[in-house]
DNA sequence: AAGAATGCTCTACAGTTGTAAAGATTGCAA
DNA sequence: TTGCAATCTTTACAACTGTAGAGCATTCTT
């Protein structure tokens, strides 16, 4: 499998969007999906997925004169790695000490109580018992 | 004050870590208390140093015949960008999704723990009440 | 078969980032 | 006062990223 840890640029994250969306798919679909949202060329399109290629982010399958793009890596490895990349950088690669920062800076009174029942949630789903 | 949304390359996080802890410095501090973690020379240092003046992350200040640097932003601002990119290009702008994503694969259960006491600090500090 | 579409390949270029050598300046020590 | 040490300035360069034009190949249509 693709190698872990690629840090995606701002183009890379773009493309994964619409490739994640219709993989296998072709360079101009790729284009015309992110019409509106980013203004590329057919050809910028096409250059930075070929990058891809190299990167080992996508892998292509030729079928005659077409070429296929698919994703290399899932999108929760590259949500995954974008965290950690924020983690690693802004938190010195300790997790808890950015939720404790989101919970003191960016939550609102209503995102905590939704945090705190999904907690409860994801606990009855692994079937966890709650420390008392 | 500086402009908001500043998106910090890796070099930059390093050198902000350095000035955070240190202001204000002169360059060849920063680029000692690098060393060992980055094995920059004072060119290096220097050469972002002043690039990160130009881009209005830091600020100089001339004593005689040294510069001196003090940080544009706070460290909590920096964090909050940081982790703004993330979601931003990773869960399409919504933090909600985020915790959500972080619950389900990034946190072990006694980090639930962990985080649900942050939780009831929090609402303790703020004098929120628990919705029932 | 010829032209139009469609998709591909090749090449290019400017801005950013990491990286640093070389030279200029200046202030202190002998 | 003369030279060394510390610091600053200038210049450079390669890799990566965003951006795209121009031309080539293939296939569809009439």
């Amino acid at each position: 499998m693709a190698k872990q840890n690629h840090e995606l640029t701002e183009g890379e994250w773009a493309i994964f969007w619409a490739v994640w969306e219709n993989e296998p798919c072709a360079a101009p679909t790729v284009q015309e999906k992110l019409a509106g949202q980013k203004n590329w060329t057919y050809s910028t399109v096409k250059t930075m997925m070929d990058r891809m290629v190299v990167k080992g982010l996508l892998r292509t399958e030729r079928i005659r004169n077409l070429i296929l793009y698919s994703s290399a890596i899932t999108k929760k490895q590259a949500q995954s790695g974008e965290i950690m990349r924020a983690v690693k950088r802004a938190f010195d690669g300790a997790l808890t000490p950015m939720m404790q920062f989101l919970l003191d800076n960016n939550l609102s009174e209503e995102q905590l109580n939704e945090l705190e029942a999904l907690i409860k949630r994801k606990r009855i789903r692994s079937g966890t018992a709650e420390k008392k």
